[in-house]
DNA sequence: AAATAAGTCGTAACCATTACAAGATTGAAG
DNA sequence: CTTCAATCTTGTAATGGTTACGACTTATTT
């Protein structure tokens, strides 16, 4: 977990992208909550450590963090954008009980077709939807 | 595409689900134009129609046909909602130029990996982002 | 034909996200 | 260390797609 967020100072020293104080804390917030969070829930996580937040500069350095590459958007629902820092290639499954989002190995890249041998992609998105383990065996 | 369409009324029969005016133009419409159309656009293309037809209406109908498992939600990007009414299993590109969603092949079957051998999986998602041909093309 | 259920409609509310402008911080140059 | 411009942060207000709600209309049942 250092190891990826060293790795995550160094890129924004390279692009160019300050490290204030906020910034390194919604790194640090998403390295070390691996939980894809909403920008709400960093925003009241942080709050303890940081009175003076704004929920705006949480959206702000999302959405710099997302442009720089460091961050990933999960769309899921479209009443919320979830954030992902992991950056292997996995899929994403949502409990539609819970809540709780998992990710999962999967082949993402052995998935794209010869149909699209004219697009340039960009990005690669899988997710499902169900009941997680836990739920289930609550439903008896 | 008759034949969908066809399909998709005895199914709702089935369900008990009554055949309004509206909702039967909301189907046409989808079976008519696969273009992934939020509802928005649903409503823009009907109103020549149905001038009394209201938004509501529109949203409440493309609820029940999705609850009703008739037609799937399509979400990438977090501010619209997409409607599709092909079944089969497909991904889907969008071109984050022109704002077209592009179907594609894929087995998105073969992805459940085994570490979700204890979920109840009830709906997969595949998307892409990227630029289509055409908005390739036209960069030059 | 009356009664009950379901569907439609318009308006208003909701709420996550963004726009904006003023004030604060940062990093580099001297 | 100081200055200065560029960038970042903050609070408030706006945005806009979607939903809640109550009145009215249409369909089904008895």
């Amino acid at each position: 977990m250092t190891l990826l967020y060293e790795n995550l100072l160094s890129e924004l020293k390279r692009k160019n992208i300050r490290l204030s104080h906020q910034r390194l804390k919604v790194l640090e917030f998403l390295a070390g909550h691996l939980i894809h969070p909403t920008a709400e829930q960093i925003y009241t996580g942080l709050r303890k450590e940081i009175p003076t937040l704004s929920k705006t500069t949480v959206y702000s350095t999302l959405n710099t963090l997302v442009d720089a590459g460091l961050v990933r958007v999960i769309n899921i629902e479209n009443n919320e954008i979830r954030y992902d820092i992991r950056a292997e290639n996995h899929g994403h499954f949502k409990c539609e009980s819970c809540g709780i989002i998992y990710d999962f190995d999967a082949d993402i890249d052995s998935l794209s077709s010869g149909s699209l041998n004219q697009f340039e992609i960009r990005d690669k998105n899988v997710y499902f939807k169900g009941t997680c383990p836990m739920c289930l065996s609550e439903k008896h």
